[in-house]
RNA sequence: UGCCCGAUAGUAUAAUGGUAGUACGACAGAUUUUGGUUCUGUUUGUCUUGGUUCGAAUCCAGGUCGGGCAACCA
């Protein structure tokens, strides 16, 4: 018995393991972590996963969360993307226990600059940036001290007070740790804590023109929070003796900084300043454009935040680099929109198809809204003597393996009729305008002769009843799979065809009623989701994504 | 030619000194009023060379490869 359950628990990842420990250590009562954005972008698929990460981890082992905008540049950071920022991590799923901003702590951190300068551990440096550069030497190469190291304690103290009352200019004079110029870690050769910014900050307005850097104000800010799980990404592992190094000499609370793996996937890009530069350049509608990885555009594009949460949960967390491949995320968006998606019927490419034989008006049938779910509701659907089918779904002249309709051969008409195709009626040029075609009555979905074998069932809507909708068909943004590594510029290697417009889908009536609420499977097309550019006179619908599609696959194959 | 991090099927991820497993993908089949879903099966892997050990993906050493580090960005 033990042993099946134990079979069953799901492993830890190395963060879970690390907690459990020092739990079990008796290091921590509870857990107390946090989310860091820099509020000078909109969060992408990226964010979510070091999201569900650290609010997973706390939710896991009762801790909690708080949600800490790293606002110590006010020259990139907004407003605006304060706001997105928080709507995005409500949508998937996640409140968190404070709302801070490093911004908060500015004047305890200049508290702590004083404090070591007064211990002779930092001091006020009148280099340019150029020649403190010059100065720090090279990955290979130690640097040297700057002839302002070994000033008073005394006159950095004074410099340093009147950095801060506004006597110079940006640039001018800045703050640094006295570490070691000679360290084989670049950022403890005597790392830069406050520069001079005469800007306007979105928080603290103009009663600051120094800010602190980040490496002086994150693991603070952590500290001051009693943070003890401080999990970021790998490129911050180098900070970490810095981190500890500014904890350490401060003597205050010691939040302990851990380091994964950020996501990266296929066929995109993932790093804001990427997809700032698609915004800004007009490939992209903007940053909530269904085609951008960001958590605004996947979510107008019409995924879940449980479909990005299972993601998350699958692609698990680690420290070596990876490269995920996008079908897992459309794997885990199918999989949860297939149990919720109401089905509907919309022809994209209409061919026009007769039943001669039909010779009422109309006859409302019953079609199920979602055969995965027991208790599925059901919707009346019209049918009538002229409907549109797929073009695609007719070939005059078939492959053996084509099972839909062609002269002679029948169809299942989806929750409606089996038909026949009796004629094909052509224009001048050849080109097929009509289907002429009898239905066969008993065929009708729940009567007698409604097992009647048949290869296909496709879908149909009926001309007199049927709705246009504009529908959007989106396919990846890049051609490639890794266009932050190719050669030359990124956007060399956008997909041109990553957007296909279809200006007059023709729609069941039912769909007049679509909401934002509800996602929607277009039998046999795709999952979609209505569009925020959508009015009461036009309907637009995005594809979040295709079916799995075996028969194009096999048509591929010839 | 410095320091740091990493390396398990195509892509991810597990095995914590004791039978290399899982998911996605691919392929084949069954079921199906969606060529969807579901189900079954197949395929492919421990970077390399030594060492420790009865036994190594796991521990040690050398090598190789990949990534990061020289913003007054975070």
């Amino acid at each position: 018995m033990n042993e099946i359950k134990k079979e069953e628990e799901k492993s830890l990842n190395f963060l879970e393991e690390i907690v459990e420990e020092d739990l079990s250590a008796g290091r921590y009562k509870s857990i107390l972590t946090r989310f860091p954005p820099e509020p000078n972008g909109y969060l992408h698929i990226g964010h979510s996963k070091s999201i569900i990460l650290n609010f997973g981890l706390a939710q896991k082992y009762g801790g909690k969360t708080n949600l800490r905008f790293d606002d110590t540049n006010p020259v990139t950071e907004d407003t605006e993307y304060v706001d997105s920022i928080k709507a995005d991590i409500r949508w998937l799923g996640f409140e968190w226990a404070n709302e801070l901003y490093a911004s908060d702590y500015f004047e305890q951190l200049y508290l702590y600059a004083e404090e070591l300068i007064r211990k002779g551990l930092a001091y006020v440096d009148d280099s340019t940036s150029e020649q403190i550069a010059q100065l720090k030497g090279t990955p290979t190469t130690p640097g040297l001290d700057s002839p302002y190291r070994s000033r008073s304690v005394e006159e950095s103290l004074q410099l340093f007070r009147d950095m801060r009352a506004g006597k110079y200019k940006d640039g001018e004079k800045v703050l640094r740790a006295k570490i070691d110029m000679t360290s084989p870690n670049m950022l403890l050769r005597d790392p830069i804590m406050y520069r001079i910014k005469h800007a306007h900050h979105h928080r603290t307005g103009d009663s600051w023109c120094i800010y602190p850097m980040y490496d002086f104000a994150h693991g603070q800010s952590d500290s001051i929070e009693n943070i003890t799980h401080s999990v970021c990404t790998l490129e911050f592992v180098p900070h970490r003796p810095l981190y500890e190094w500014f904890i350490d000499k401060l003597e205050i609370f010691p939040s302990h900084q851990y380091e994964f793996a950020r996501l990266n996937m296929t066929y995109t890009v993932m790093s804001k300043r990427k997809l700032l530069q698609l915004v800004n350049d007009g490939h992209v509608t903007g940053w909530d454009d269904p085609r951008m990885p960001t958590i605004s555009g996947l979510r107008r594009r019409g995924y879940t935040p449980e479909s990005i949460r299972l993601f998350a949960e699958k692609i698990g967390v680690q420290k070596r680099d990876n490269l995920i491949d996008v079908s897992l995320l459309e794997f885990c968006v199918r999989d949860h929109l297939n149990k919720i998606a109401n089905r509907r019927m919309v022809v994209f490419d209409p061919l026009k198809v007769v039943i001669t034989n039909f010779e009422q008006e109309e006859e409302w049938l019953s079609s199920e809204d979602n055969p995965e779910d027991p208790e599925t509701t059901h919707r009346k659907m019209p049918f009538s003597r002229e409907l549109y089918i797929e073009q695609e779904d007719f070939m005059e002249n078939p492959p053996k393996k084509f099972f839909r309709l062609s002269p002679g051969q029948k169809v299942r008409l989806k929750s409606a009729y089996i038909i026949q195709c009796d004629e094909v009626v052509k224009d001048e040029t050849g080109k097929i305008t009509e289907l002429r075609c009898s239905y066969i009555p008993e065929t009708k979905s729940g009567e007698a002769q409604s097992n009647m074998k048949v290869q296909a069932t496709i879908h149909w809507v009926s001309i007199p009843h049927a709705i246009t909708t504009e529908v959007r068909l989106y396919d990846r943004l890049f051609r490639v799979e890794d266009p932050a590594n190719e050669e030359g510029d990124f956007k060399e290697y956008i997909n041109p065809d990553s957007l296909q417009v279809l200006p007059a889908a023709y729609a069941e009536p039912s769909l007049k009623e679509a909401k934002f609420a509800d996602h929607y499977q277009f039998l046999r097309k795709g999952y979609f989701y209505l569009d925020k550019d959508s009015s009461e006179e036009k309907l637009i619908f995005n594809r979040t994504t295709t079916l799995r599609d075996n028969w194009a696959k096999e048509q591929k194959k010839s």
